[in-house]
DNA sequence: ACATTTGTTCGACGAATTGACTAATAGGCC
DNA sequence: GGCCTATTAGTCAATTCGTCGAACAAATGT
C-alpha cells in the first residue's frame, strides 16, 4: 500500500534536492551546496559522483576570484530529459519541445489533420518524433507532454468531450492512445486553461498568483490560475463565462443555448448588433473594428457595447474569485481600443478593479501553457517540487511537541 | 537555507507516517502496520516504542479469531493534542475544542464582550483556557486554533480589515496578539469560508471536492471550496458576491457602494420591494416570509424576485468556478420557500444546473469550519512529512530514467 | 609565507534490513 | 481434554546504507 522503503531512500530525497536547487540557480559549486542543504561535503561529491555517472549534471566551469582554492561548479544536463507541447487547433497544430530549463528548443507548425480522430493522435505522436530530431536528440528523452485542446477533457473516463471544432475527437480516449504511441506521460487541457498557464509562465502572470486569462474571439472562454494552479471545477467547466447573465436575459431561449454574454458579445453578437443599429451589412467582426480607426459612430457603439459587457464580466468574476489580474487575449480581446473602453467602464462600476492587460504571448500562449504543464509535472515526477518555490512548514520533531 | 538534515531525519518521516496511517485506520497492529509501510517488523516495534513514551499512541487491545499469534493493536492518544476552534460574531461568540480524531469534546457560547478589540482578543484566550478546564486536560494539549470572523484578514500585514459588526478589531493584530497571550498557532478566516469549510467537514459538502456555501441573511457572502480547499483570492475577497452586476444596473451609484445583487437582495432591498409592491410597512424580512404560508400575494412575488435573482447569481458562480454543489445558508438562505423557488428558476436558465441543498449544520457551519481549519493545520503541522509526501505518484528513482 | 577555501579519506553513528529464534493462537487428531 | 502442527506476532544479533565530523591534502588570492 504505502510503500516506504522503496520510495523515499535517503539518497533519493538527497539526489532529487541537489537536482531542484541546481534547476533553481543554475551553476553551483559541491561546496556552496552543502553548506546550502546542511549536507556535508563528502555527502556532496558522493551525490555528484552519482549524478554525473546518470548523465543528469555535468561540470560547468570553475569559480574565480574570491580567495581560497577555486571550486569546480555544475550544472543540469538540461536537455536530460525534455518536454512536449502541442497546441491544436481547429486548423493547425502549434507543437514544441522545451528542455528542464523551460527553454524552448524547437517548434513546429503543421495544419492539423482533417481527417480527425485517430489521424490527430498519429499527427501529434509524429510530431514529437520530428521534433525531436530536429535538435538530433533521441525522442527517448521526452518524458512527459501535454495537449491543449478547444475542448474538455474527463478525468474519470479518460475520454475528450465537447469538442466542436475538429472532426471525431470527441469521446476520443486521447490520453491513453498518445501515450501507447508515444511512451512517455500525456495530459490533456482546455486552451484557453492552457493560455492562462502560458501567460503565468511567460507571460502577463509572471509575478500574479491569482489571475485570469479572457480570450475573446468567435467564442468567448476564460482560463484561472488560482493560487498558481489552474481551476478546473467540478466538470472541468470552470471559466466557461460563454454563459453569465449579461448583456441579454438568461432566460431567454437563445441565451439557454449559447449562453447570455456569448450571444452578446460573441462574433454574430456584434455582427448582429452593428447590422441592427444601421451599420453595413455583411462585415467581418475584424472590418467592423478597422472601422472605428476611421470615425464609423455605429462601430463605435458597438465596441463600446461589447467593452460595457467584458466589463460587467470581468466585474462579476472578479466577485466570484477575486483575481489580481485580468489579461485579455482572442483575436477580439487582444484589441488595444477594447482594452482602453473596457477599463473605462470597470472605474464606473467597481470601486478596486483588478488591472487589465493584454496578452502578452499572443497566438503562442497556448502552446507555452503545454510546455509549462508538461513541465510542472516532469519536475513533480523528477524532483517532486510542485510550484516553484520549496516550502518548508516549520515542522518541528514529534518529541519536542509538550 | 534549505536545512536538509534537520527537518527530513528518516525517524521523523517514520514516525509521521505511522500516525497518519493510525489516525486514518484507527487501532492497527505493528506487524500489520509493518506489512503497510513496508517496514521491517522491529522498525515498527522501535517507533511504537517511541510513540507510546511520547504519549502519541497507546495500547488499544488484542486481534482475534484469525489463525496465529494475537496481535497487540494501537491506537492514536487522541486527546494527546487538542485544536480549538472559535466562530465570532457581532453578538455572539462560539467556542469548541476538538481532538486529533475531529470529536468536539466540549463547546461554550458567551455574548461578544461589546468594547471590542482587545477585549475580544482577551476573551477568546479565555474561553480556550476555560474549555481545556471544562475536559480537564491541560491547556497546553492545545496545539492549534482558528477565529472566524465577519470580515477578512490580511496575511501581509497581519492585520483584520472590513469588520463592520465588531467594535474596534478594524487593524488588530489578532493572529499575533492571540497567539501571545495562548501559545498556539493562530489561524483566521472569514466567518462564510468557516461556514463552507464546515459543511466540507461534516455537512452537505463531505462527498463533493467542489462547491460553495452561499450565506443569505443581512447580507450576501458566498464561501468556495475548490478541489477541497478555500479559496481565498487576491485579496481575500474571494466569493463576496454581493458585488455581482444581477438584480439592479451595476453602474447605478448605490450598487457602486453597498453592491448590486446586494441592493437587489439584501434585507434592505427585500423590504423595499415589498413595500414599494404596496405591501405593509415597517416589517422585518423575517415578518415578510412568515406571511408567504398565509398566501400574502406580494410577499410571495418579493420572495420569487428574490429567488430569481439568487439563481441568476447561482448561474453566474457555475459560469466562474463550476461547482457540483450549491449550499445554501443564513437566515433567508435556509428557508425551504427560497430553495424550491431557487431550483424552479435555475432549470429555466442553466442546463445542467448544480445540486442545490439547505446548509446541514446552520448556525454551526462556521464553528465546525474553524475546527475543522485547525486540525488540517495540526495534521500538517504534525504529521505531514515536509516537502517529500510519502506517496509519492509515481516517483521512480532517478537511475531508472531512459 | 599565510590565510582561506575546496575536496578527499577514515572512523563512528543512527536507521533500517535480514534471518534466526521465541511466543502465542486456531484447528485437527487422538 | 491433551497434544501436535501450521501460522502469525514479536525480539535479538549481525549487517548495510547514508550521513557526519575531523583530519588532511590541494589550490588560490593577498
Amino acid at each position: 500500500m504505502i510503500d516506504l522503503s522503496s520510495l523515499a531512500s535517503t539518497r533519493q530525497i538527497t539526489l532529487r534536492t541537489v537536482m531542484r536547487i541546481l534547476l533553481d540557480r543554475g551553476a553551483v559549486s559541491r561546496a556552496e551546496l552543502s553548506r546550502m542543504t546542511g549536507l556535508s561535503k563528502q555527502t556532496m561529491s558522493e551525490v555528484f559522483r552519482e549524478l554525473e555517472d546518470g548523465g543528469w549534471v555535468q561540470l560547468a566551469g570553475r569559480t574565480q576570484g574570491s580567495v581560497g582554492r577555486s571550486a569546480a561548479t555544475y550544472e543540469v544536463c538540461a536537455d536530460r530529459a525534455l518536454v512536449f507541447g502541442a497546441d491544436v487547433g481547429g486548423t493547425k497544430i502549434h507543437a514544441a519541445l522545451a528542455d528542464m530549463h523551460g527553454i524552448v528548443l524547437t517548434e513546429l507548425i503543421e495544419p492539423t489533420d482533417l481527417r480527425g480522430g485517430e489521424h490527430v493522435v498519429g499527427q501529434l505522436a509524429r510530431m514529437s518524433g520530428a521534433l525531436a530530431d530536429a535538435i538530433g536528440l533521441p525522442a527517448e528523452r521526452i518524458l512527459a507532454g501535454t495537449v491543449g485542446i478547444p475542448g474538455a477533457y474527463d478525468p474519470r473516463s479518460r475520454q475528450l468531450f465537447m469538442v466542436p471544432n475538429i472532426e471525431g475527437l470527441e469521446g476520443t480516449p486521447l490520453v491513453d492512445r498518445l501515450e501507447a504511441l508515444v511512451g512517455f506521460d500525456v495530459q490533456v487541457g482546455n486552451d484557453v486553461n492552457m493560455a492562462a498557464k502560458g501567460e503565468q509562465w511567460l507571460g502577463e502572470g509572471k509575478d500574479v498568483d491569482n489571475f485570469v486569462f479572457i480570450a475573446v474571439g468567435t467564442g468567448i472562454g476564460m482560463g484561472i490560475i488560482s493560487e498558481r494552479r489552474v481551476l478546473r471545477g467540478a466538470r472541468g467547466a470552470a471559466g466557461e463565462i460563454s454563459t453569465l447573465p449579461i448583456g441579454s436575459d438568461p432566460f431567454d431561449g437563445r441565451s439557454l443555448r449559447a449562453g447570455a454574454l456569448e450571444t452578446a458579445i460573441g462574433s454574430a453578437g456584434i455582427r448582429g448588433r452593428y447590422e441592427g443599429s444601421g451599420g453595413e451589412t455583411g462585415l467581418t467582426v475584424r472590418e467592423i473594428f478597422d472601422r472605428i480607426g476611421r470615425g464609423d459612430a455605429i462601430a463605435i457603439a458597438t465596441l463600446d457595447e461589447v467593452a460595457r459587457a467584458l466589463a460587467q464580466a470581468i466585474l462579476a468574476v472578479s466577485a466570484v474569485i477575486d483575481p489580481e489580474r485580468v489579461v485579455l487575449g482572442g483575436s477580439i480581446g487582444a484589441r488595444p481600443e477594447l482594452l482602453e473602453r473596457v477599463r473605462h467602464f470597470l472605474d464606473r462600476c467597481m470601486p478596486n478593479a483588478p488591472h487589465c492587460t493584454i496578452s502578452e504571448l499572443g497566438s503562442k500562449a497556448g502552446l507555452y501553457g503545454t510546455l509549462a504543464t508538461s513541465l510542472d509535472a516532469l519536475r513533480e515526477s523528477l524532483f517532486q517540487t510542485p510550484g516553484y518555490d520549496i516550502p518548508m512548514p516549520g515542522a518541528k520533531p514529534l518529541e519536542q511537541i509538550p
